[in-house]
DNA sequence: CTGTTAGCGCGTTCAC
DNA sequence: GTGAACGCGCTAACAG
């Protein structure tokens, strides 16, 4: 691999001026900036990122950290983040942490180990006390997650609202008994939604006869299983509210399988508005998240955090959802064909 | 930042020490070792990865190219990959190309600029001339596609098989006009997949009355597009092959918005084995492709071409695909309740 | 077993 | 305008 050396070496000049000329300083006289154009080319010559790593203390890259990418949400996150990034000319790098404590913990020595400038996290399992000593190392933004005690940049949704008006549109359709199924307690996503829930519950306290929780459904398979599990209770919810589309998909599927009516005898709202949850008969009354917004939001946060390196602030930044009734709540609204 | 020059200071020790504490070398006394992890940790050292390139010429990266993380094949092929090369504490990171050609050009760089030890590439729009110079500076392995005149190794599934035991089941089901639908005719994926289904339709052809083709078909919108264009068609064909899923859940779909029977009008064949294929209704028909197998063979080989350097060689690794029939073909199959 | 020394390839003062 | 020289942080000979 040819060096900067070499490069000087063959147009004869130093290896001063054939930096400036990569960086485009200004100051070198248009013959000379030819003359080393001309060698780059012909020896193929690339800079050595490692070497420029080390002198500039940057990486050009950002670690995005996400549970999985298979889960379309995520994927779909993670497809906006690196549009966004790449305007910067920044690289990603995607760490799935699996829910694990450790794998969590484990990418987020990138920062530490300075593989990369920045950190987003859009999962948090770890106690914030945790992950806190990281932030000697470079910036880390919360990204659709949240967490009290973190007095860092934050970007997300209004959960809490989403699930408020997911949930008062269940209860404005006539449903008295009520489940609410959602992923990891640990996610304060959750917790929002939950409070969310919990608030369009209390405004009807006295219509409500049942509220049931669920924990820790994520995909179609789980959705199946807390299907079944709905068919044991004892006393039987008329409407789910639950934490995604796939989730809602799997319980949808399911019932069918098992003749339940959908949504008459089981209303079912989603989270996401996937395009899975215009497939499924019925559609899926769910959740709108700005995903595009939130990640330029995220991105833009990032890049100035890298440059000003004041990134102990709590900042919040929170976009609005918006619920899209489609079938599976409508009990009377007329279907297109 | 601690640097391994302070934490050799204050262990009382030199840098090379250090180092071989840092590396796990032998010949080191367990005194001395004790103290410099003593030094380590107090200082919170945490060893320079731009450092750790420069010297070492090692990223400890590869860089995988897909069109789309949003796809849930690439999706999960990402997050076997991603497993596979964390076994061996290689990073992935994960490169959008969207099928654009100056995008899988850029991305390619990764390699030339050393922030990458090798490419797994699993998409390939350009033609091979144009990448085969990126091979000066690491190696490249392909990935689910293939390009003959690649003298790389590559891992791939044995499309033409799978479309042809696709393509058979749908004539052995009794149809005589067939659509084979399918992404871009640039990929080898497509080329191989047309030929093993025009096989099929040329063991059958005295009974075959039509077959049309169709392009770009990748997600579930463009499947509902298709379905309308099969609507509009002078000759109707009864079966579709669809190149994945997501398009044959599009198709169906649509379909039955348009109050067709699927199977009885309009018979479907998806790819992928997708979990959404359990959930439309009917199920759907589809191949099933070993993806975790793929994934693992392939950071196996990247490791033993990134130690070994010796990638210029063309070895080509293929799996086996098998038909999983469902609901979206079989016509007198009794459903589960 | 341990320390001294010499770069890995680049960007950037500071003189000229 | 241009070049010489230093050092980013680390590892790997080579001595001892």
């Amino acid at each position: 691999m040819p060096t900067i050396e070499d490069v000087a070496k063959l147009a004869g000049l130093s290896r001063t001026t054939v930096s400036r000329v990569i960086n485009n300083h200004p100051y070198v006289s248009e013959d000379k900036k030819k003359r080393v154009i001309l060698a780059m080319s012909t020896l193929g010559f690339v800079p050595n990122s490692a070497a420029r790593r080390l002198r500039k203390q940057k990486a050009e890259t950002i670690a995005v950290l996400v549970p999985r990418v298979t889960n379309p949400f995520f994927s779909k996150l993670i497809e906006s983040l690196e549009m966004a990034a790449s305007e910067y000319k920044y690289k990603l790098i995607i760490c799935q942490t699996r829910y694990l404590l450790e794998k969590e913990l484990e990418y987020l020595q990138l920062l530490s180990t300075k593989q990369v400038d920045g950190i987003i996290l859009c999962s948090l399992q770890n106690k914030w006390e945790h992950v806190e000593p990281y932030l000697d190392h470079g910036p880390i933004v919360l990204c659709n997650e949240y967490a009290e005690e973190a007095h860092i940049p934050t970007v997300k949704f209004n959960q809490v609202e989403g699930a408020y008006i997911a949930a008062k549109h269940l209860l404005e359709q006539g449903h008295r008994r009520l489940l609410f199924c959602s992923g990891s307690e640990q996610s304060m996503v959750v917790q929002h939604r939950k409070m969310g829930f919990l608030r369009a519950m209390a405004e009807h306290k006295l219509q409500v006869e049942l509220v049931e929780f669920i924990e820790d459904a994520y995909d179609i398979e789980d959705g199946r299983r807390v299907f079944h599990k709905i068919a044991q209770m004892k006393k039987i919810p008329t409407a789910v509210f639950a934490g995604g589309d796939e989730v809602a998909a799997g319980i949808i599927s399911e019932a069918k399988r098992n003749h339940w009516s959908v949504p008459d005898q089981l209303a079912i709202v989603g989270f996401d508005n996937q395009l899975l949850s215009e497939i499924t008969e019925p559609t899926i009354t769910t959740v709108c998240q700005p995903i595009d917004k939130m990640a330029h939001k995220v991105i833009d946060l990032m890049m100035e955090k890298i440059q000003t390196k004041k990134y102990h602030k709590k900042e919040v930044y929170e976009f609005e959802l918006e619920l899209l009734i489609k079938g599976s709540t409508a009990k009377n609204v007329i279907m297109l064909a």
